[in-house]
DNA sequence: GTCTATATCGGGATAGAC
DNA sequence: GTCTATCCCGATATAGAC
């Protein structure tokens, strides 16, 4: 059983991960992580440089992955109703093959994802430029009513992380009250969710602050909508991003 | 402007919500804090004993309010979907009346809920309790098909602690990619998201992990449903709750 | 009740041997 | 590349004067 090379930093970086989602960028320490390892603090240093350089390398692996599965969808010649649930099932795969995401994502969140350096953003900003083409083919297909996309690549995403995140809660919540939660399993989650989204976006999601008001049936969504629909192309030219204005 | 008896306390609990959701529970310092307040850390300790015991009197404060307002809304004779759509506004009110509340419940999503303590939880399952009998009254009326009323929390609940969690970082993607994200406003979002969610109870929720597969349509919950939805009251026993095992 | 020290310790980062 | 030992700052918590 001999070591392969760059085994250590694969050690490591999994053992960060856990880390870091268990206790939080600012609650994991170097030595908790090194531990989990079986190597030790120096060598983190020596291979990442910094608490913070280990954490972004974490981030910037899974979204590779992520942004390449997600520009395929975009890319390929599904259906618009396909290709949104491709899209949240890279998520969702993402999701349960590193369980560990969705804790940190959430809590990146709530710090304004002041941690991310530019080079993290720009992967970030591929899975989310990939949902943009997808809802625009969609639109120009005919099949969907045009959307914000922030709002609707938000929409998609949170239910997804907010499960697979709070799932340690619901089990919680469950033996507390004493509830039969148990069997709520992924993929029916995800089945209906896709279901949910697919409906809503044929409707017309995120109304402009104008057709307000409606509290049930269908209601909002109706006329007035039409974002900056009209350009395409575009795709590529996010470089110049810089966050530096950490909190 | 004398200072009035109880005003420290409010300084500080008001400077501690701020600290705690800009930098989460171990990224803020109790001098921070007490910068903010005006006071000094003696005095922190002085009131509240502990990092610790400051931290979920941030919590009880809100979760007492919340739950006083849903289950009035759970208790009065609205429709079923006007008690839901009254429960998301007191969700939303929430959080805009309290800006550093879904920050700091993303955060405690990610770990397990592992720092409140049974008080505040007990506080916190009144919310969720009070759901549980808007849900079981819209059976009972024919308005709602059986729902999980835990996975039916979190779908309700998620969207609106994730849109006003987001906001930071929505801001600045549109800054980053020079999208046109500007204007979504709450009221708009709302409105929208209570829509989907009459709609989605209506149609039946969270289906047993039998009727999966339907990728669109409406497909899922169909039939085959019918999870526990036999049993009605037996509304209000949950007092043993003890949850103890913090992670 | 409010403040100014101060004790104490954990954790990020580095030096330097092997 | 991997380890041990150590520096040193920052953060929780407390003592004790006013």
């Amino acid at each position: 059983m001999r070591r392969a090379p760059g085994d250590t930093r694969a050690a490591i970086l999994n053992a960060a991960a856990t880390e870091f989602a268990a206790r939080g960028y600012d609650g994991a320490s170097v030595d908790a992580i090194a531990s989990r390892s079986t190597f030790n603090k120096a060598m983190i240093y020596y291979h990442f440089g910094s608490k913070h350089g280990l954490y972004v390398e974490v981030l910037r692996d899974v979204f590779r992955g992520l942004g390449a599965a997600t520009t395929g969808i975009a890319d390929s010649d599904l259906s618009p109703a396909d290709k949104i649930g491709g899209f949240l099932d890279a998520f969702n795969t993402m999701a349960s093959g590193h369980p560990y995401m969705p804790p940190i994502m959430m809590r990146e969140m709530a710090e304004g994802a002041a941690r991310l350096d530019a080079d993290t953003l720009e992967l970030m900003s591929r899975i989310f430029l990939s949902l943009q083409r997808i809802l625009e083919d969609g639109v120009e297909r005919g099949a969907f009513r045009p959307a914000d996309p922030v709002l609707t690549y938000f929409s998609l995403v949170s239910p997804v992380i907010f499960f697979h995140a709070s799932a340690p809660v619901r089990a919680a919540l469950g033996r507390q009250q004493a509830l039969p939660v148990a069997g709520i399993d992924d993929a029916a989650f995800i089945a209906h969710l896709k279901s949910i989204a697919v409906t809503v976006l044929a409707a017309g999601v995120a109304p402009r602050p104008t057709a307000v008001a409606a509290t049930r049936g269908r209601g909002s969504g109706g006329p007035a909508a039409k974002p900056e629909a009209t350009r395409k192309s575009s795709t590529r030219r996010t470089r110049s991003s810089r966050p530096g204005d950490h909190a």
